[in-house]
Order: C-alpha cells, then structure tokens, then sequence
DNA sequence: TTGAAAGCGATACCAT
DNA sequence: ATGGTATCGCTTTCAA
C-alpha cells in the first residue's frame, strides 16, 4: 500500500495483480468475479494481491468486452428549479429500478452551451432524456444515432419521442372551478414566451371560452418566484378589475402569493390563485397552493420506459401513450 | 438508413465504417477526429459513411485508449431535499466547469440499499463524492481504491477527505441575536438522532451557555416540513414557554412556520424563528426565513476541488481548508 | 496521405 | 482448477 516516492502511481492492470499473484489473468479474472472454477486458496492470494496493489478493474475494458452497463444521460435546464428536480428524481428512480446508471448535465439555462454539452453527452451515454432548447435538427446534428426522449416538449422528427404534457382538462377544470367560484375575470400570467405563447396559455384561452369568460388578461412572467410577483404587479396595474389568477407554473404563483400579501390582498378571498405543476412545494407556501398537477413521478417513468424500448428494440410506445395528464389539485389559494 | 427488417441491428464498429468507405480504420479514425494528415475527398467520403450506417464510436473503446474523460459519481440520499439539491447543483457546476461528467445516484433514503448502491457507483467512476449513512469501514470495504469525498461529516480513515462543515459561529450569532431580542427560553429543533446528538445541537448548547440561557428545551424533529410542524407542536406542549426556536435545518424551520399560522401563534413576534442551511426557498415564505446560512455553492466546489487534486495527485486541501462556515443570515422570522 | 500492426485492459471460449 | 488465445472497438506509432 505504500507507494515507491517520486513513481507516478501508473495504473494498476490486472497483468500485474496475476503476476503478484503468480497466475494468469484468467485466474484474476475468476477470482474477482466470484465465479466458480478456481480453488479456495488461489482465489484468496490473488484477492489479497488485488488489495495489496489496489488494483481496480478499468470500467472501459470491462465495458468494452461485457456489453452490459446503460448508462442514460439526462439533461436539465436547472436543477434549482422544483420542478425539473422532481422529474429528475422520477428519472433517477426509474432509471435505478433497472440498473441504470444516469449522467445528469445540468445547462444552467445556457441555450449557448447547450448544443456542445449535447455532443458530449451524446458521446458517452447510450440514450438521451431530458429538456433542450435547441432546434430539432440541431438536436438531431448534435445526437446522430442515440435514442432521444424529449419531455414536455412536441417532436416532428421521426428521430425522437416524447413525453407530452396535457394539461386541456386539468386547465378547464381550473377555470371552471374558478368561474363555479364566481370569478368572472380571470389573468393569466404565462411565461416570458421569446416567441408563440405557450401551450398552457391556449389552454386557458380554449377553457376560458368554454366558461364563457373572458381570456385577455394575459401578461408574461419571468419563470421564477420574483417573475411572478413582478408580473402580478403588471397585471393588477394593467388589469386592476381581474379576480383570479392562473399561472404558467408553480414558481411564477407562489411568487404571486407573496406579492399578494406584500400588496395585502388576501388570498384566495381577494384574489384567487390556482398554479401549474402541482409541485411539493406548494404545500409548504400559505395558503397551500392550488394547481393543474402534474404526476411528475409518471414523467420520468414514462421517459426512461420508452428509452428501455428504443434501447431494446421492443415496440416503443405510441404518442398516445407518452402523455402525462394534469389534473386540477385544490390546495387553498382558490 | 434502412434496416433490413428482421436482423438484429447489430453494433456498426469503425470496421464497418472502413469497409463502407473503401478505407482502412485509422483513416476513419482520423476523419471522425478532426485529425489532419487526411485528404478532403477521403475525409467527407468517410463521414458519409459513417453518418450513412448510423455509426457511434463506443466510448467504452475510446476510454480504453484515450485514458481522458473523468466521471465522478455523486450520492445524495434524497434529491428532493432542497438542501442537497443544492449541493448537488452546485457539484455538477463544479464539475461541468472542470469538463467532467457526474453519475448522480439518490439513495432515496435506503440506508439498506447503500452499500449495494456504493459498490456499484466505485465500479464505475474515478471518484466518488457524497453523503453516506454506512460506517467508514463499510464505506473502506466497498469503494476501494476510489477516492471518496465525504460532506459535512467527519471521517477517521485516512482514506478518505471530508469537508466539514462549521456553524459554531453562525449558531452562536443567532442565539446572540435571539438573546438580544430580549429572548431567554430559546427552544430547539434537533432532527431525530438515531444515537448522539447532532452537532448543531452541540453549537446550540454551547452558545446557549455563553450567552447564559438554558440549553434544555430541545425535541427531536424529523427531516421535513411535516416532522418540524409535529415537532414544534410537542416542543410546546413539554415546554410552553418557549418564545423562540433554533431548527436542525431549513425544512424542519419551514414546517414550524406553518405549524405556527395554524396555532395562530405569529412569526416572529410570539415565536422567532432560526433554521439551518440558509436555502433559497427560505425566502419564498412568510415571513422570509432567517437562518445559519451554508454556502452550498462552495461546498460543492470544495468537494469537486479536492477530488480533483486526489485525482491528479496534487497536493490535498488539509483539513482547515476544507471547511465551509456557516453564518447568520436575518430573514424576517427572527 | 494512407495503411499495417501493436496495444489499451478486461472477459470468454476452449484446451489442458 | 488453470492457462492460452481470440476478441471487444478504438487510437497510436511507425512504415510506406
């Protein structure tokens, strides 16, 4: 165990622990991997020369000869924000149940390094899940020949699949919840969109036009908690007479919640709330938020199922099947 | 593109590439790597055919050979917590900054599942980097070899390096300050110690006695927002007295603030508030949360920076430098 | 500019 | 029970 001065510490091979141990390769090969074929007291020199040198077995060798090992890489956006940290569990706990093991690239929101970690990534895993901000056919440019499973998120190549996120019912439930409740003007904060307005706002339009209300209430929200209570600011200024208020996420509402008792208007008596995500979080927040929850659990479950499929070959799951279904969750804040 | 339907879609190896391409493999390999000494007309020959058979160089063949990239493997043992979220976010900043990849496992909690989770992890990674629940002799037997970095506990081996975290200071500073605040029955939360107690209790209980106030008043709580409400209910009931309470961490504090509203008893004017951790969601409740606050950030950059000197056989951080110092942090709930 | 051959560090298959 | 040899897929070194 001790270490000739002034030697770099080169790499221990398994050559050098059958030859402390005076056999072959082979022999060292059996007795680390505890198969049968060897006798008692080989097996225990060579064990104990293994230990003696530190010998460590190279996971690329290993690798390179037993097929085995998966390893998926998953890539987030920000690992601070609630909600890609829940389905970064669910996929850690997914990916666990089958041995897998995940590489977790967090981007840190930066769509400019985004596409050179993809290469990376790509590099070393044998399947991509995650969220990207980049294009399609950068996508496909910077993955050729991994599977990709993009979450939340719609594909039209034919290269990837994804986890779609349905948020129609679970939205017009919130709305007519609302308007149930007697609110007739209802905001809407969504995100900060660079361009389209976000799906979860034409949810809000499609459900508000079915209750009969109306759906122009809308302004932008950076996703964050202080996004949301600046963005509620702007809306009540904007749209002083709104009763309620829907938010694109979780974040952007519990910011709304504390800007609402900053600006001392109680909740949900004043001013309704009703998020999107149906984080653990809001639990913690009072009054406890209500939201279009999300079973993130299912999300990452869903992702790294249909990435066993595209890694096996057996038959993929249909986009049918690739859907998470939001459903409203009371809380309090409405 | 196509695949002849019913065959296997066997691994396409550089050799294929070669054959494809009417070259020989090193022609290959230099084209995919950018290597000059290879003619343009080859070079774009080659890329189209490997683009053509869907070819992935095998990383575990590269590793072989290029004995470069470094992974380290990161175990949380609950990545939901918002506390080793941090940590977590924080190493994988570290790491990306330094080009490394990082295999997260979430030990969900399964002390059970540790050592099995432990061995796998040493078996494929360079170095690993942590909390653990096992004992340092479990931890000796199933990661050797591998550099192991523990955090915020204290180790005995040599084998290991730990980065140690130090909140005597920032305990006492918040006692003071509860002390100066006219408080003298200040209670505290310690999380639910399966033998000693905690540390943090140890800081409570020292600076209680410089500050001249008992140090009695302490109930075990669990780790979350639920156990820190159960919690402050019992604290209550053994010790109605109270007017202020210390907390193990953030979420145990979180818990005792809702717990509070409930009891219609307000935060901080007849109960303050002190967590540990200084989390970020600290500051998404009412009222803003004050506590000892740890600089996750550095403690994820110390822990990626000592590995790399364990790596690469430079010098190690000695204890005093790896130490992260808590310090008080005014919210408002104290 | 290109190719042949020699590893990288392990496991598997077949002898013995 | 043990060892020899081929092999995994790729890069590097050295010739041509």
């Amino acid at each position: 165990m001790v270490m000739s001065s002034g030697t770099e510490p080169r790499k221990v091979t398994i050559n050098d622990v059958a030859r402390s141990a005076g056999v072959s390769r082979q022999t060292v090969s059996r007795a680390l991997n505890d198969k049968g074929e060897i006798g008692g007291s080989t097996k225990q020199r060579v064990l104990d020369a293994a230990r003696e040198l530190g010998y460590r077995p190279s996971r690329f060798a290993r690798g390179l000869v037993r097929q085995d090992t998966t390893t998926i890489g998953l890539v987030i956006p920000d690992l601070l924000n609630p909600f890609f940290t829940e389905v970064a569990a669910a996929a850690l706990e997914a990916a666990r149940a089958r041995g897998w093991h995940v590489v977790v690239y967090d981007t840190a929101d930066r769509a400019d390094e985004e596409l050179g970690t993809l290469e990376v990534v790509a590099s070393q895993v044998d399947a991509v899940v995650g969220y990207f901000s980049c294009s399609e056919d950068e996508l496909e440019l910077f993955t050729r020949g991994v599977p990709v499973v993009l979450i939340g998120r719609e594909h039209h190549s034919a290269r990837f699949s994804s986890i779609r996120i349905d948020g129609e019912e679970g939205v017009h439930a919130a709305i007519a919840h609302l308007v149930a409740a007697g609110h007739r003007r209802v905001g809407m904060l969504d995100h900060d969109g660079r361009a389209e307005p976000s799906i979860r706002r034409e949810w809000f339009t499609k459900a508000a036009a079915a209750c009969g209300i109306d759906a122009g209430r809308v302004v932008g929200a950076d996703q964050s908690a202080d996004g949301g209570g600046a963005a509620l600011r702007t809306l009540l200024t904007t749209h002083p007479d709104v009763t309620a208020v829907l938010t694109f996420n979780d974040i952007i509402a519990i910011g709304v919640l504390r800007e609402a008792r900053r600006l001392g208007r109680s909740v949900p008596g004043e001013l309704a709330v009703i998020g999107f995500d149906g984080l653990q979080l809001g639990a913690l927040v009072e009054p406890p938020l209500s939201s279009v929850a999300l079973d993130t659990r299912k999300l990452g479950a869903l992702a790294i199922d249909q990435v066993a499929r595209l890694l096996t070959g057996t038959d993929p799951l249909g986009a049918d099947e690739l859907v998470v279904r939001a459903e409203l969750r009371l809380g309090g804040s409405a």
